[in-house]
DNA sequence: CGGAGGTTCAGATATGTCGA
DNA sequence: GTCGACATATCTGAACCTCC
């Protein structure tokens, strides 16, 4: 596997996305103590109550138009691409599902959304270690297979804003 | 029995240090 | 002072195990 392709962990913490930092300083994408029931991570990664960033559940996502990675940029409302499901979609994505975040294949629901092996260890190491990223860019950076791996800062973002919380289907 | 979460392991890359 | 090589640390992703 070609992974971590890039460290940005800290020495990148300097520009904006100020989601990093040593764990020591404020953590803005701080997970732990308020991360109740999600995280609740900083001015910047201002994601909603798991119920609102996730559409409710799992938004099915759909093997093609989830995409959402596609341009992370888009991290705005991608998930909102979800919506209409087709009952007859369910049995054909529950097979062929992709995840939520990058578009990889899903391995299953995992936090609460249909999310693929590397996001899910993503998110529970982020989460369970409370661990803070800071974007080099824009915080717009592109999520999907290829690129989730550029940016934890904006990764983790989009883990949030597609509703993935810490207590999963809790 | 199935699904989801948690833990563990191996692989790959980045960073830092030392020597020529 | 610069460049290259080597060693160490960290992160990712997959697989496996356990619990509800």
């Amino acid at each position: 596997m070609a992974m971590v392709a890039w460290r940005n962990t800290e020495g990148v913490g300097d520009t904006q996305g100020t989601l990093s930092s040593p764990v020591s300083q404020v953590a803005p994408l701080s997970l732990p103590g308020e991360l109740t029931g999600h995280m609740n991570p900083a001015p910047s990664l201002e994601i909603p109550p798991a119920g609102a960033a996730a559409p409710q559940g799992a938004p099915p996502p759909n093997p093609s138009s989830t995409t959402t990675a596609s341009t992370a940029t888009n991290n705005n409302n991608n998930t909102t691409s979800s919506s209409s499901s087709s009952s007859s979609m369910d049995k054909h994505q529950s097979q062929q599902i992709e995840c939520i975040v990058c578009g990889d294949k899903s391995s299953g629901k995992h936090y609460g959304q249909f999310t693929c092996e590397g996001c899910k260890s993503f998110f529970k190491r982020s989460v369970r270690r409370n661990l803070n990223y800071t974007c080099r860019a824009n915080r717009n950076c592109p999520v999907d297979q290829h690129h989730r791996n550029q940016c934890q800062y904006c990764r983790l973002k989009k883990c949030l804003k597609v509703g993935m919380r810490r207590e999963g289907t809790s």
